[in-house]
Parts: structure tokens; sequence; C-alpha cells
DNA sequence: AATTTCATAGACAATTTGTCCACTAATTCG
DNA sequence: CGAATTAGTGGACAAATTGTCTATGAAATT
């Protein structure tokens, strides 16, 4: 998203950047975002809303959806808790509930799904997004499973990658298309599907 | 997509719709969806390219996404197979491998992507893309997976829903998210994951 | 022949994008 | 201190797209 981002002091000679500058932007951008969803936060919107020069959006933006996206980061992102504990099903139901209960909140969820979508037609918008937001929450999840299928919770043969798709994609499929609801219900209802399978031919 | 459907002879009083009209509306936004993809679909370029008014546009199509819409169903769209035969893991083999071989071809699946991220800030075009492609899709695999239940292939405490969406769902994820990669392998995948799991008890 | 609907052609304002330039402001280096 | 450097402003411009509006002609039905 933003063109730099590592060095906060190690500015070379010019004028640092104005942090207020910044923050009145990330703040206008989240508010737009907020109240009319991923397609209205424009530079121009913005920089008018903000009383800020167009021109300075675009040096540090790359393009809407970008700024989009760092508004969301700065304002609404949620910190990741770690996989943690001993048991692959309460490990799965606490964080498929909290995934759901993140992309079904009314406000977060219209926004994330509309940076997917913006996402579809532009590439680097997607790398940012998986980088930032999607890649490490599967990496999560792959970890959690992982650990579940070496202590011996899920059967050896499993395709941890390819589940994760099956729990946590099967949310985003929920979110993005119109067909079905994401609820709590249905975090719980994954789990019990594959807990089903595998107790089916034990009962 | 387009206003008036059902009735193609049963017209008023004045002047039908010219079918070639039509024609080459459908054409022309057929390959710059091709081409440039559903963003570059712009009533302003098909009218232009097409050598039609621009208000004729505006009269048969709601907006570009509704255009681009018809345009994919209208030239690239596949006809469904019927669910049938007696093995849902047969079935599930099949029709998974025909679904994501379409998903994946390099000119259908980014254009369904595109049409599903456009659909995020267009309410109405979510609809029409869920009555034409997603929602049948869906009901074919749900009525697929609900014969297999009945015939005891399947644990019957399943939800059935939601593990169309733990299979269909997982491949739409693939699409729309940067992660992973969506193939034929990835398919057999998704049945070979609930397999084990069913027989993980038995072995 | 009158009515109705389709299609065209052109015009217009409003947004947004992307780029350019000149100017001012703040900070560091020599 | 002064020069170089980077940040931010304000204005301007062309280009594309949308949405709407007019006026005009073309093709059908009653």
């Amino acid at each position: 998203m933003e063109r730099n981002d590592a060095e906060p002091a190690k500015r070379g000679r010019g004028r640092p950047p104005s942090v207020e500058v910044r923050r009145r932007i990330l703040e206008t951008a989240a508010v737009v975002l907020l109240e009319n969803g991923v397609s209205e936060v424009t530079f121009d919107k913005v920089a008018r809303r903000a009383g800020v020069s167009r021109m300075t959006l675009y040096k540090w933006f790359r393009s809407p959806g970008s700024l989009a996206l760092a508004a969301f980061e700065d304002t609404y992102a949620h910190t990741l808790r770690p996989p943690s504990s001993g048991d692959v099903w309460a490990d799965l139901r606490t964080h498929l509930r909290e995934f759901v209960a993140n992309l079904s909140e009314p406000r977060t969820g219209p926004m994330i799904a509309g940076l997917l979508g913006s996402a579809q037609s532009d590439p680097v918008l997607a790398e940012e997004i998986s980088a930032t937001f999607t890649r490490p929450r599967r990496e999560g999840a792959v970890e959690l499973l992982h650990a579940g299928r070496t202590r011996g919770q899920l059967p050896a043969s499993i395709d941890v990658e390819v589940l994760v798709d099956q729990l946590w994609g099967a949310c985003y499929a929920r979110l993005l298309l119109p067909e079905g609801v994401l609820d709590e219900a249905f975090a719980d209802a994954l789990v019990a599907n594959l807990r089903a399978t595998i107790h089916a031919s034990a009962d």
C-alpha cells in the first residue's frame, strides 16, 4: 500500500512527512469506507473531505483501493490470536467463530468483501490484501490444523492446505457469494461436519 | 440483466428490437470482456466498437456489469449436467473436476472472478449472477449430496448446505483469493479429504 | 393513417483519474 | 548560515465514463 514503511525516523534530508496529514487522510478514508463502501473511496473525495492536496494522496498511495486497504488496516483491523491450545476441535471452534464474527460484522464484513472485490481487477491490490490480511490468517490456520494432525486428532492422510479452504475458504465463499448466510451457526456447522465424517464409521 | 426477457414474439405495437443490434452488442461486449476484463466493459467502449448508439445500451442494460454478465452468459456459459449416477464419490469427482476446469480456464476463470468482484459493489448484479450462475450450480450440488446422504454414503448427521460450501465454496475461495492454486488436483484433494475423514476411524 | 416503440446522433454537466507546474514549508548537510 | 532535499499546496489540463436530455427517423401494430 503505502510507498515507504519501515523507517519512521531514518529520513534523509528533506522535510519529513506530516503525521498530521497522514492521520487526516486515513481517518477520512476510513469514514468514507464505512459510510459508502470501497467504491466511494476516491482520491478526489478523500482529499477534499480531509482538506488535503490531492497530489499528496497520489504520492503516498498507489490507487484508491490501496488507500482503502490502508485505512481499513489502520482503523478496523483486528490482531490475530495465536493458534495455541492442545485440542484441535476447541481451537477450530474458537478461531472459526472469531473469523466469522469478523467477516459478518455489519461494518467490517462489507469492507473486506468490497476490498476483495476490487482486488479482482487489481492484481497489485490482491497481493497487498494477501500480505496484510489473508495470508497471515491462512498461515495460522495451517499451523493449527498441522498441529492437530501431528497430535493424531486428524487423519494423517488429510491435506491440510486443502482443508483450510474447506473451513476458512468456505467462510470467504459465504461472504462473497449471495447464497447462504454467514453466522456463528455456520462456523459451528463447519466443525460439526468435519467431526461427523470422522466419527461416522466409529459410531 | 436485460430488461425484458420472456416474450420474444408477443410485442405490443411499436418497432421490434433489432436482433442484429443486440447480437452486435453482445458479441462486442464478449470480445472486450475476453481481451480486457470486466472493468473494461463500459457502455461507451462497447457502443463505439459495436457501431451502436450508446442510448440503446442504456435502454437494455442496467449497468456495464450487467452487460458483461449477459455477454458472458451468451458466449461462454456452459450447460449444467444433471447430478445423476448412484455413487456420490464418482459424482463428486466428476462435478468438482468439471467445475474447477471451468473456473480455472484462462478465459472464463478471470471473467467469473471479475464479475463476482464487481458484484461486491453492486447488489443487483450480485442477484443476477446468483440467478443465472451460482444458484443453479449450488442447487445441483445440494441435490447430489442429499442423494448420497439418503443412500447412506454420507453420514446422516451431515449438514448438506454447509458441505456444499466446503467443496464448491472452497473452489470459489481459491478462485477469488490469491492463496493457493485451483486445478484438477485440488478438486481431487477436496474429495480425498472428505473420504479420509470418513474412513479415518474405520481403518 | 395514427400510434407506439426502437434506434440514432448529438449535446451537456458531473466525477474521477492521471499528470504537470510553480510555489511554499521544513529539515539536514556542508 | 545557506544550499540541497523532500513534503505539501493549489491550480490547471486532457481524457474517460456516467447519466440524462433532446430531436429525428424507422419499423411495427391497430
